[in-house]
Formats: C-alpha cells, structure tokens, sequence
DNA sequence: CTTTGCGATCTACAGTGTAGAGATCTACAG
DNA sequence: CTGTAGATCTCTACACTGTAGATCGCAAAG
C-alpha cells in the first residue's frame, strides 16, 4: 500500500466520522487530500475500491489485540472488546464490516487469531471454522447494531412502544414491562453474551 | 399504509431483487410504478423513508413464522429459518435490515415473539431482553453474512488464500486446513448454531 | 537528447434526490 | 349547479454524484 493510498483512506474514514458514510464522495475525499477527483483514481480504482479500502483499515485497527494475551478466552475478550472500540470510533463507516467481504492479509490474520484461540480451547478441528464464523457474526453485528441504532431505536422510550398495541399482541412485552424499562449497560451485556458463548466453546472440549 | 404505497414499495422491491439495490432510484420506481418520479412522494416522504419501507415488508413475510408451533425451540427454530428465506429472496435489501433500526408494529410483533419463545423456556425475566438481543443479532448476521458474501468470500478457494502468507502469520489456517477444503453445507451449519444457542437458553432454566 | 510512463488536471456526461410551480381531479359546502 | 379545498400527479430545474477521456508536466531509463 502506498502512502498516497493510506492518505486518501484516512481522509475518507475521518470524513465519515465527521459527517457520516454518505459524506464520503470522491469530491470530499480529493479536496480533504489537496487535490482534484480524478486524482484519486491512479490509487483507488473505484468508490467501491475505496470503500473496501476502509474495510481494511479498520481490520487493520483491530489486529493489536489478537496478539498479547496467553489465556484463550482472555484473548476472545480482547478481540471483541477492540472490534467494539473500533465501531465506536468509526460509527459511519462499521457498517461496511457488514455488508463487504473482505479476505485482506489483515482479514485473514484475524480469523487465524480466533481459530487459534478456539484451538487453545480444545475445539475439535472439524468444529473451529464454524464456531470462527458464530462467533465473528455475533460480534460484528453487536458492535453494528449499538453503533447503528438498531437496539437503541427498540430501547428508546419502550413505554410509548407498547402503549400502541393491544395487550395481547404483545403479551411478553407487557409480563417484561418492568424490566424492559430499565436502563441497559451495553458493557455489560456484551460481556455477559460472552460469557454465553465461551460456555458454547466450553461444551466441546474433549 | 395505502395501496399506493405498497404498490410502489413492491416495485422497489422487485427492482432491487432484480438488479440490486444500487439499481433503486427514485426514478426507477417510478417508471415501474407507471409514473413520474415526483409522483411518489406523496406516498413515500424520502428515499430514506422508502427503503424503511422495505425494511418493514421484509419483516411483514417473517411474522406468519412466528405464531404455529407449539414447542418453544421449534418456533426459534422457524423464525430462524423463516429470516433466511427472507434474505435468499431479497439477498441485495436484506442488507438494510442491519443497516436501519426498525420498530414499526411487525418489528415489535416478531421481537414479542422471541420474547415469549425464551419466556417458555423458562427464561428468568430479567434476562429475556439481553437473548433476544444476541439471538436475533446473530441469526440476522448469519442471514445477512450469507447472502452478501461474507462468509463465501472468505471459504471459495481456500487452498490460494492460505499460499499468500507466511507459515507461521497463519499457523491455524495451516492446522485446519484439510477442514477448510470442505465444502460447507450451510443448512447445516445454520442448524448446528442454533443447537448451541438453544443450549445457552436451556442453561438459563430454572 | 529522446522516450516512456505515471500522476495530476480539466472538461464533460449521464444519472441522482428532490425543491417548487402548475395542472388535473375528487369531494364536499353553499 | 357553482366554488373551493385538498390531494395527486407532471414538468422543470438545481446542485451533486462517479468517472471516462484527453491533456499536460515531470522524473527515470535508454
């Protein structure tokens, strides 16, 4: 990757901090850099390109924390504790985790980091890429649905929610009512979801 | 929600399962609907308030899975099986289903679902929220991850992907790798997630 | 020196969402 | 029946998008 590239991507993924993914135009990115459109095109081959580029650069984030740690839960932890920080810092862009597929060099060092850990487990081999794949889905679209919106918008204001139906045709919301209305800490309802998980991987140990 | 509505909503559909979502513009619809673009606005307040809508009609086909069974891991199960027919049927919209929080009536019905499912399992109340939340982050992950080519990106060719790199960068990829060259049968591996997550929720029995 | 090739620029084009002004139609009040 | 209010639809226009194509300058290679 050369310098200019990293410019570029770095301009486009503070643009979509800033102001959001839809900020993100070839226009914006060449004026943020100090040059015009087209100049971007030697080192982006399309929008497309550049959006996959910023898939890459926030991987690339969230490799760090593959590394240290000895004990193999601790080392999940870290990883999903630093996926999260990531979409907290690039709100906007998270999104593109989702709905791009990425097999970059950092892509694929990620996932040998979780196949490894879930080896350290005792995960029988046959079981470890679709456990890898479990897991980095529920992460992936934890971290997206806090940033997003998509539980806070069900969250907010759960009172009003329910007052639009009839009773029984939201049974449970209205036997849950008292705890529906409670505040959530997101922390730690991650990480006792990860708890739940790590018993998953507890369950196939030899 | 007016006839119109829905008739324009269909065709945004129709377009977007036909050439993706990237081929939805306000003008497309229109001329599927037989009419000028500006003529849709009394029925759709924005292009944002249009793909909400499809949003909401892709939840409106997953409603009818939840009422029929009885046993409370069979209807989990249907409701899982039903979202990613959903996602096979429209593999381009499916996408915002994790891009756009909803909570119209149908997405509070299908969430009252999940809800009373765990409460029959047995569930304790107060952590019935949280579930449903890692349950229904997961499955629309999996929907999603499958249809837009997360997972099979990572999966076609695996043998080429792993002679990019170093040994020891990829130690596991290595370890697994007569278990990467498989090819994968998704049903089934949609149901072997669901097996443990159905033992995560039995965990929590009294 | 010339030649090659790459990065940057400028212009241009088809396509986007939608604001704003009018036209047309339906339904109801007098 | 006429008059009017309101909704729906059409037309035009605007600012903005991604990027194709031609051009220019400059650094390295022959």
């Amino acid at each position: 990757m050369t310098d200019r590239r990293r410019q570029i991507l770095d301009a486009a993924l503070a643009i979509a901090d800033e102001n959001g993914l839809a900020a993100v135009s070839m226009r914006a990115v060449a004026q943020r850099v100090g040059v015009t459109p087209m100049a971007l095109y030697p080192h982006v081959r399309s929008k497309a390109d550049l959006l996959d580029g910023l898939v890459d650069r926030m991987l690339a984030e969230l490799l760090p924390a593959s590394a240290s740690p000895a004990d193999w839960a601790a080392r999940l932890a870290a990883l999903g504790h630093e996926l999260r920080a990531v979409a907290r810092r690039h709100p906007a862009a998270f999104t593109l985790l989702l709905a791009r597929p990425s097999v970059t060099p950092d892509a694929v060092r990620a996932t040998d980091a979780v196949y490894q850990a879930l080896l350290d487990a005792g995960v029988p081999d046959e079981h470890v890429p679709r456990v890898e794949r479990l897991l980095s889905t529920f992460v992936l679209g934890f971290a997206a649905s806090e940033v997003n919106g998509r539980f806070s918008a069900g969250t907010r204001n759960p009172r009003a929610r329910r007052a639009q139906f009839d009773e029984d045709q939201v049974r449970a919301h209205h036997r849950l009512a008292k705890v529906l209305d409670e505040d959530i800490d997101w922390d730690a309802e991650f990480d006792a979801d990860l708890d739940d998980l790590v018993r998953i991987i507890e369950a196939y140990r030899r």
